[in-house]
DNA sequence: GTCTATATTTAGATAGAC
DNA sequence: GTCTATCTAAATATAGAC
């Protein structure tokens, strides 16, 4: 699939994430691409499969970008600090947040398409976390009765909280102090719920 | 606005929360409201009407419908349990997941509808949690040196949790079992992070 | 592979009778 | 208020030349 694909697929990435789905055109896909609609269906046999395409396309690129920040050799909760803070700007990303509205908007026509995002960003996000728990665990910092993988769940949500779900919707639009008291308060969170010695608060 | 517009709104909420807003046409909600399209521009100007007509109808809907159980006349976990469940179960309702879908998908291009959508339902949610807390705090078994706002934030997150990210996307389709399952890990959670008195597990 | 031009269907919206 | 019938624009998709 020769010189233009490339076009294509971007323009009509851009255009799906922006406007979600249903409400482009083939003719403003063409357009944007630089390109003539029967080039279009040249590559794709339609309009469903075009987004597939964008959507594979997009996991591939977003798998390569996921993964916080893992650090060992502070103290905890500076260990802590690190992996919030990588993780919620990744989520906060633009990028991030248009990919996740228009697969959650059309994850109940195409589940595939959901699944396939699932695996390329929250399932690689979640095993990221999965292995810096179990190696602070193993380092004794990290309480170690509890299972990594449902402490993973528990972990990348207070990462996530409130904040994200408050920008996916537009309510807000956080600047650098608020992304990093969000994080603050969730490393405290965190550090009585998994460190293995409580810490005083400051 | 007589007669018919209850049914208008009924079979135009029901098509944009399953298919989405630019998906459906008028004809369509036009069929399935047993009325003719004229009729529709009757009511409404037009479908961008239509769609902010039907959020406004079932935010209202909705905000009846929120609320957790609270109780505080139990030991502090079961309290906690309750109130995790009755809210998990609330948020994975196919009626909150489809809203959630839509007004997610279609908030950058109808802020209003997002920030209607918002106070409806997650800042009533918040409002009752924060309630609860500053009460458990009152009770002497909640931490008394945290914020009731703040907190409630991350215990919203710890509540939803996993669990509804992945069904939102579809991934899962969690049975009676599962959200049990899922309740019980986080108020161990929670109990670690907000409990006066940290418990020993089982 | 890539284009222009077009076929065909369906979209949002309205006129006019009752 | 409610309908049938219709206008106009825009949608998906394709034919056929280069």
């Amino acid at each position: 699939m020769p010189r233009k694909y490339h076009a294509v697929l971007a323009a009509a990435g851009e255009l799906f994430m922006r406007q979600g789905y249903a409400a482009v055109s083939m003719d403003a896909v063409a357009k944007a691409a630089g390109v003539s609609k029967a080039t279009l269906y040249a590559y794709l046999p339609g309009k469903d499969a075009l987004l597939e395409a964008v959507v594979a396309d997009r996991c591939a690129q977003m798998a390569e970008r996921v993964g916080a920040v893992a650090v060992h050799d502070v103290a905890l909760a500076e260990s802590l600090r690190l992996l919030a803070d990588s993780w919620l700007r990744f989520l906060l990303d633009p990028r991030s947040l248009r990919m996740y509205r228009m697969v959650i908007a059309e994850s109940p026509r195409f589940p595939d398409l959901a699944r396939r995002f699932f695996e390329a960003g929250p399932a690689r996000g979640a095993a990221f976390i999965t292995g810096w728990i179990t190696e602070e665990q193993r380092l004794g910092r990290f309480r170690p009765e509890l299972d990594p993988k449902v402490t993973t769940g528990h972990v990348s949500s207070l990462i996530r909280g409130d904040l994200f779900n408050r920008v996916v919707l537009g309510i807000e639009q956080p600047g650098e102090e608020r992304i990093a008291g969000a994080v603050a308060a969730t490393v405290e969170v965190l550090l009585r719920a998994f460190a293995v010695q409580p810490q005083p608060e400051a």
